[in-house]
DNA sequence: ACCTGAACACCGTTCAAGT
DNA sequence: ACCTGAACACCGTTCAAGT
């Protein structure tokens, strides 16, 4: 909950960008293990400092997810523009991967490991999964993609999707389990 | 590496399956957090003797994710016989996909969370592998997948399902995962 | 208001002493 | 050979003191 309710003192608002950078950089370099005093380190502020924007590691993950969810619907927003309807649902999809590509942290964290709570973050899935209903229901209608999809299996196929960028690192990568995913999405 | 070179003495012996056991519990139940202290008091026994089987808890989760691969190769070769050659093949992935449902630390384990080493996994992965080729490959001479399917592929939609299970706790459950991941195997 | 870092708590791991 | 648990180390989190 990055609460941004009244504004923060200069030095202050310039203290909470820098941790978010560094939480960012290092999360995503090491993942989850990533220490918040190094994070601090990181960013030139005490640890107190840290800890007085985000009361625990797991708020700060969630901090970034939530961003990373922002880009995500930011995304999909522009794939509704493409003309060909399956290409909208497939290249979003696409797209929404590639972003996340050298993010260790929030692949492990679409994987919901640790059973963090994710505080807040509803709001940012159901501004996505607005977006991305249409993008499917366009499909629907062109005949693209089954009758039966909806916006939980789009989820679930991200979050398939995700666990095999960070498991598997080969040639053989992600691109590979959203393909088979896509085919199978042809209606039958 | 439940290394059993010379035979244990029958207490130690005792002791070792006991761990086990008990580490598999805790581990089911709580995932990867579930500490080391309390499956030693668990098993009924000191940290020391959980130690001195076990160098790390790494290791520990480790062996019991090799007994799992082990049964997975079990399920392979029994779904060998099934008649069908497709749904020995989609038979196989549903009943592993089962018999993980409640353990959630193979689950984490299985999307390599904390970067595990894997010591010695490898032996059981080929093992499991040459089975399912020989799967896939009958299924792929029936016509009833695509031609470019290899087991990379397969362990990878296992990977991306069992996140799902994990993750999706939900009526739409991982099972849908698999039924897309499968529809998006027939030939195109 | 905000910053700092020493101190605390928790949990993985070690090791000296015991059988 | 094997067992035990007190002690250590590491890292997330708190809080008293300072501006």
């Amino acid at each position: 909950m990055t609460t941004e309710q009244r504004p923060l003192r200069a030095d202050a608002q310039r203290n909470l960008e820098r941790i978010t950078a560094s939480a960012q950089v290092l999360f995503a370099e090491r993942g989850t293990r990533a220490q918040m005093e190094d994070i601090a380190a990181h960013a030139g502020v005490g640890i107190g400092t840290l800890y007085r924007r985000f009361p625990t590691k797991e708020a700060l993950i969630t901090a970034l997810v939530r961003q990373r969810f922002q880009e995500f619907a930011a995304i999909a927003a522009e794939c509704e523009h493409i003309t060909d309807p399956y290409e909208a649902l497939a290249t979003s999809m696409r797209r929404q991967a590639e972003s996340i590509e050298g993010d260790a942290a929030f692949q492990l964290a679409m994987m919901n490991i640790d059973n963090f709570s994710w505080d807040g973050i509803d709001e940012d899935k159901s501004a996505l999964n607005a977006i991305l209903s249409r993008i499917i229901e366009r499909a629907q209608a062109a005949g693209a993609v089954r009758a039966d999809l909806g916006v939980e299996d789009y989820g679930m196929m991200m979050c398939g999707t995700t666990a095999t960028m960070y498991f598997m690192h080969g040639e053989h990568g992600w691109q590979r389990h959203l393909d088979l995913v896509l085919a199978g999405l042809k209606p039958s």
